[in-house]
RNA sequence: GUGGAUGUAGCGUAGCUGGCCUAACGCGUCAGAUUGUGGCUCUGAAGACCGUGGGUUCGAAUCCCACCCUCCACCCCA
């Protein structure tokens, strides 16, 4: 296919008929966080490869092999942002609100570049919810986080899901499980596999994570993290369990859980699911709290997580969660002849300035082929404006529900989409003025109501 | 990066033991079915360089090779 109409590999187009569901999950996810008294941040899409390469971790995978990487014309090494937390981090220190009134809870959506394989929920380009807690040291800040991941599941309707939990340690109490982890693979290194045994003395958490059966076999009777954590991390692993039992969310230690990128201390946790194939993590998260000075902020324990929106929508749509209807065009006002078109389109803005979905024909069709249309569009009330309408001026209106027609003035015919929407949402216009609602037009309805 | 499956109009498919394919069908789109009104029905039209590039052959959507894309698993992660 013609370079020119294919999208590059591993990318995905989000068709108008989808948006309305990326907006459902965006929305809802934002409006949870406020309610955690989180504010949107938004930081660049690139940022100089050093702040990732030290941030995420030189030994990474993502570092190592997954990013996109380039020269600028100034010859700056550039990449795009592989995941979110270290370009949110260089956004706060640089801009100094570490010095403020802390903790500092921001969120964001943001897109993310990876070079993978694409395969079902994994992208080159994917998106994510992300939320960061940055400068809170206690397990009540990571209870917090966990809460808010499982009251935006909870918001978006999604069932099916798991949370598991772990806690790598901090650096200290790594270090001694690392030596302890060394000892025992050493003893078993003839039958680890190839990459395990180039692994075994940089990074030997990982290979807890090998899907080789003979490693995994092996790694099933290696230490436990959670027997190597010094007193302070082992009671913030504690109080945070009691902390989750507390509120009611139900998790489950694993662990094996070792988050693929170096910042994470601590607390780590995923949200799994078994609907979506193979990459069933639809968000990650964990304490990093030797990462802002790291990056050469002041030293400030936080915590965060990102949650991965293809992942997440695909989860929704293969488990069947419904999404909110979205709303129609008002109405239709279709017109023969010039002159009529250009009443129509008067009539039309004046419509859309009070918030109605209100459409004209643009395409000179007949007016068949414009009911059609308004058919089509799903519009609720549709009408025909030709010579001796303008003439009395006076229009047949249509409910394209069933049918039936009312003359309307045509200087009343706001008025009268008005009291037909208002009649659809309360039952009636008395109805609504029951209720105490009063001087409504579609733009300013609370919007719990779905106007 | 490794392995497996796939690729025909916007979508879903048929054709694939090579010539009747100047590529068929359904949905969708557009236009009509007596003068200015949708949903049903009927008629018609537009729309495909049969993933791309080579090769075999008198002749290829159909056979061979390479590449690309998509999907699935590994790996990794969100």
């Amino acid at each position: 296919m013609a370079i020119l109409t294919k999208a590059p590999r591993g990318t995905q187009d989000v068709l108008p008929e989808q948006s309305a569901k990326w907006q459902h999950i965006e929305k809802t996810a934002m409006k949870v966080a406020e309610t955690f008294g989180f504010k949107e941040i938004r930081f660049p899409t690139f940022e100089h490869t050093e702040l990732f390469a030290r941030g995420v971790g030189d030994s990474t995978d993502v570092v190592q092999k997954e990013m996109y990487t380039f020269l600028d014309k100034g010859e700056r090494s550039i990449t795009l942002r592989p995941e979110g937390t270290a370009g949110c981090m260089r956004t706060l220190i640089e801009h100094g609100l570490l010095n403020g009134a802390l903790p500092v809870k921001a969120s964001y959506l943001t897109s993310c570049f990876r070079y993978e394989k694409p395969q079902a929920g994994r992208l080159r380009e994917f998106h994510q919810f992300g939320a960061e807690l940055v400068g809170a040291a206690s397990p009540a800040a990571d209870a917090e986080m966990i809460a808010m991941v499982s009251q935006i599941f909870e918001q978006l309707q999604i069932e099916g899901i798991e949370l598991e939990i772990n806690s790598i340690g901090c650096p200290e109490c790594r270090a001694k499980y690392n030596e302890a982890l060394k000892e025992y693979f050493h003893s078993h290194e003839d039958e680890l596999c190839e990459t395990c045994r180039e692994r075994l003395d940089r990074n030997p958490m990982r290979i807890l994570d090998c899907k080789s059966p003979i490693c995994h076999k092996i790694a099933e009777d290696a230490p436990v993290i959670l027997d190597y954590l010094c007193d302070d991390c082992q009671a913030h692993f504690d109080e945070l369990k009691e902390r989750l039992d507390s509120i009611g969310i139900e998790y489950t230690v694993n662990p094996t859980i070792v988050r693929g990128l170096d910042y994470y201390t601590r607390t780590v946790f995923e949200f799994v699911s078994t609907n979506i194939g193979s990459q069933g993590t639809v968000c990650g998260g964990g304490r990093y709290d030797g990462l802002i000075e790291l990056l050469g902020g002041p030293k400030t324990p936080s915590i965060g997580f990102a949650m991965g929106l293809e992942r997440l929508l695909l989860l929704m749509e293969n488990t069947g969660v419904s999404f909110p209807e979205e709303s129609t065009c008002d109405i239709y006002i279709g017109s023969m002849g010039t002159k009529a078109s250009i009443e129509a389109a008067n009539l039309v803005n004046s419509l859309r300035a009070e918030g109605f979905k209100a459409e004209c024909d643009l395409c000179g069709r007949s007016v068949k082929a414009q009911m059609k249309y308004a058919d089509k569009i799903g519009a609720k009330l549709s009408c025909i404006i030709g010579d001796s309408e303008l003439e009395e001026g006076k229009v047949k209106v249509k409910n394209m529900a069933n049918g039936e027609a009312e003359e309307v003035e045509l200087d009343e015919l706001i008025e009268f989409v008005y009291e037909a929407r208002l009649g659809d949402v309360f039952g009636s216009l008395e109805d609504a003025v029951c209720e105490g609602v009063s001087n409504l037009t579609p733009l300013n309805i609370p919007p719990e109501i779905n106007f």
